[in-house]
DNA sequence: GACATTTTTTGACGGTTCGTCATATTATTG
DNA sequence: CAATAATATGACGAACCGTCAAAAAATGTC
C-alpha cells in the first residue's frame, strides 16, 4: 500500500493536473497566454490553490521544464547503454538530442524560456536548484562515455585535459543549433540545410577533428544515423518520418 | 548643413538618450526593473512620447538588441579584413565573437533576451525585419570567407555543398557557448574550463575536421590567437587582460 | 505679429496580470 | 461531536502596459 494519506495523494494527482494544463496552454497559446488564472480556471480549482503547489508563474514553467530535461536524461540513458563504440554510444546522445527537438519541439521552447533571463530573475532558489541537478546528470553520463573512450584508447591519451572540453563543444554546438532552430529565424531562407542533417554532419566532423576513432570517413554515416535513431526512438522515430 | 529640421534632429537625439536610459536601466538592474514608466521618468519626458519612439516595450530592446548587433558586424568587418589565410580570417570571426561576448556581456543578454519567444512574441513585425537584415549581413560576411578558401584551394571543393553548413556549424557552437556561459548554469562549478579557451579549441579542431588548411597542428594557436584579438580590439583588449 | 492649422507632448485612465491574505471550508484528532 | 489543524477560496492591492482626449508647441499664412 501507498505510505501516503488519501490527501496527500490528492494533491500529487492535482499537481499532475496543473502541469498538463500549462503545458497545454503554453504549447497551444504561446507563454503570454499562460495565465495564472486561466490555469486555475482550466483545472477548476481557484488561484490561491496553485500558489500552494508552485510559488509562482515562473516556478511553474520552471517544473515544466524540469519535467523536459528528465525525458532528455531517460533519451541520453538509452544513448549510452546503445551496444556500440565509444563513439557510436556519443554520437547517439547528439542524435537523441536532436531528435528529441525535431519530435518535441515544444518541450525545447520552454528549455529555452526558462534559460532566459527575463524569466530566471524569478524563479525560486528551490527550483533552480532541482533543475541544476538534473542537468549535472547530462554532464555526468555524456562526460563518462568521453572518459571511457580515452580508457579504451578509442580518443588519445594526449586528450584527457580536454574531456570537458569536448563536452562542451557537442553540447554548446547542439544546444546552439536547436536555439537557433526555434527561434523564429528563418533559416531555411537563409539558405541553409535542415538542422537535424547539418548537427549530424557537423558533430561527425568535430569529433573527427579530435580523431576519435573509429572516423566518420571509415563508415556509412546516413546507415549509422538510421540504425541509432530507431534504437532510440522506436515507434515515435516514424512520425518524424512522415512528417519529413 | 543637415538636411533635417531642428525638430527632427531633436527627436533623433532624444531616441538615442531613450536608448541609453533604457540599456543602462537594463544592464544594472535587469530585465524585470526596466519599464516603460521607468524609463520616461529617467529621460524626462512622458510615457507618451517615449511610445512615439517605441510601438512597446518589446521593441525599444529590439532596439537596443539591434545596436548590439551593428556593433557586432563593425568586429566581424575588420575581422573579414584580417590580413591572413582565409582560415584565419574565418577564425577571426568566432575571436571576434567570442571576444565582444567577454568584453560587453551585458550586451550578449540582450541579444538572448530578444531570442527569447516569450519576448519575441511581442516585438513588431517591423522591428524585427530590421533585425533579420541585420542577421543576414552577418551570414553573408561568414559565407563569403567559406566561399573564398574553397575557390583558393584552402578548403577541398567537395564541400561546395556545405558551405551554409560550416558556416551553422560555427555560428551554432558559438552561439551556444556564449548562451550557456551567461545563463547562470555554473560552468566552472561543473568542471569547465573558461568558455573563450574551449571555444577556441574546439573551433580549430572543428575546422580541422573539415581539413582547412592551414591545420591548427601546423602553427602555434596561442601565438595566433593572441595575434587577432590584438588586430581586432586593441585597445579594448587590454581592459580585459587585466580583468582575468 | 496675430491668427489658423498641424504636429507633438502629456498624464490620467482602463485593462491585465501577479501574488497575498483574511475568511470559509474541509479534514483530523481527542 | 466539539476543538483544532490543514487546506481552499476569491476579493483585493500593486505593478505595469499601452491608449487617447486634451493641452502645448511648432509651423504656416496673411
Amino acid at each position: 500500500m501507498s505510505s501516503l494519506t488519501r490527501k496527500q495523494r490528492e494533491i500529487n494527482e492535482r499537481e499532475k493536473l496543473i502541469l498538463s494544463a500549462a503545458q497545454t496552454m503554453l504549447h497551444q497559446h504561446g507563454y503570454n497566454y499562460l495565465t495564472m488564472d486561466r490555469v486555475a480556471e482550466t483545472v477548476e480549482y481557484s488561484k490561491g490553490t496553485i500558489y500552494n503547489h508552485f510559488a509562482s508563474k515562473e516556478d511553474l514553467v520552471c517544473s515544466l521544464c524540469c519535467r523536459c530535461v528528465s525525458n532528455l536524461i531517460d533519451v541520453f540513458e538509452r544513448a549510452y547503454h546503445y551496444p556500440g563504440t565509444t563513439r557510436e554510444r556519443y554520437s547517439a546522445i547528439g542524435i537523441g538530442y536532436s531528435l528529441y527537438h525535431q519530435l518535441h519541439p515544444l518541450d525545447s521552447q520552454i528549455l529555452q524560456t526558462v534559460k532566459n533571463n527575463a524569466v530566471r530573475e524569478k524563479i525560486s532558489e528551490y527550483k533552480l536548484a532541482e533543475m541544476e541537478s538534473l542537468e549535472q546528470k547530462i554532464t555526468k553520463i555524456t562526460s563518462s562515455i568521453v572518459q571511457q573512450a580515452i580508457d579504451c584508447g578509442d580518443l588519445d591519451k594526449r586528450h584527457q585535459d580536454n574531456v570537458s572540453t569536448i563536452v562542451f563543444g557537442c553540447w554548446s554546438m547542439h544546444y546552439g543549433a536547436l536555439m537557433l532552430d526555434q527561434s523564429d529565424i528563418p533559416l531555411y531562407e537563409l539558405g541553409f540545410n535542415p538542422v537535424v542533417k547539418m548537427l549530424w554532419k557537423n558533430a561527425n566532423i568535430y569529433l573527427d577533428g579530435y580523431q576519435w576513432q573509429p572516423l566518420s570517413s571509415s563508415i556509412d554515416t546516413d546507415q549509422l544515423f538510421e540504425k541509432i535513431s530507431t534504437a532510440l526512438f522506436d515507434g515515435e522515430i516514424n512520425m518524424l518520418k512522415q512528417a519529413v
